[in-house]
DNA sequence: GCCATTCATCGTATATCGACGATGAACGCT
DNA sequence: AGCGTTCATCGTCGATATACGATGAATGGC
């Protein structure tokens, strides 16, 4: 029986957004953090992780009307592209937002 | 010889930026803007219509190292994300941003 | 040690993307 | 009418995305 642990991880972060530099590598920036959040399972997940500000695992599985390898793969995503971040916990494994370029993203939509 | 002419045209658009109803349609259409700007030509395409409010054509064609039928396509999903607007002027062809769009883009991101 | 649980990865199939050249449609001009 | 310009569409190619089931690796509990 799975039990839905919302163990809080992944603490203190990165408090520094950094800020693009160039007028190419801004837009590539931006394109490539655009791409993690273009397919709705992602934005769904990334709304999930910051919800529950700790970090979720299988729960996310449950959350969504996808396998699980599948939702795995959209965290593969989400994590190259560097909005989030996991951390092996035991057996699971827990997953919890980027703050620094979450509002990295935000800064540069804005900046449209 | 070409003519970079900054016509001015779209003039009124829409001063409505919808707002989304429930989470999993603001997912969807979140993940829909998003995607309309995961890839650099779209950033710049985009950029590029916002720093010369008037509207642009073929010059667009000129800014960027890609086809002209490969802009076309770029220009083709921007609009189909309804973020730009394109009216015929003649030969050519007038595109310019949807304001509502955008802004709802940059309402969705910061809600986020 | 052995087994169940949890998650990632592999392999596969289908669909879409991104790019280009070539072609076609619409328009202005002479 | 005929021509050149401007832009969209078509057809094609390789690469990537999305989904799934099946398999594999790591861990905790018995």
């Amino acid at each position: 029986m799975p039990a839905a642990s919302t163990s809080l991880c992944c603490p203190p972060a990165e408090p520094t957004p950094p800020v693009p530099t160039d007028a190419a590598e801004a837009n590539a920036h931006l394109a490539r953090l655009a791409k993690a959040l273009a397919h709705p399972a992602r934005v769904a997940i990334l709304r999930l992780l910051v919800q529950r500000e700790g970090c979720i695992v299988g729960d996310v599985v449950d959350e969504l009307p996808l396998a699980q390898s599948t939702v795995s793969q959209h965290l593969k995503q989400l994590r190259a592209a560097g909005l989030i971040r996991g951390e092996v916990d035991g057996p699971r494994v827990c997953y919890c937002v980027e703050p620094g370029a979450v509002s990295l993203f935000k800064a540069l939509v804005a900046g449209l």
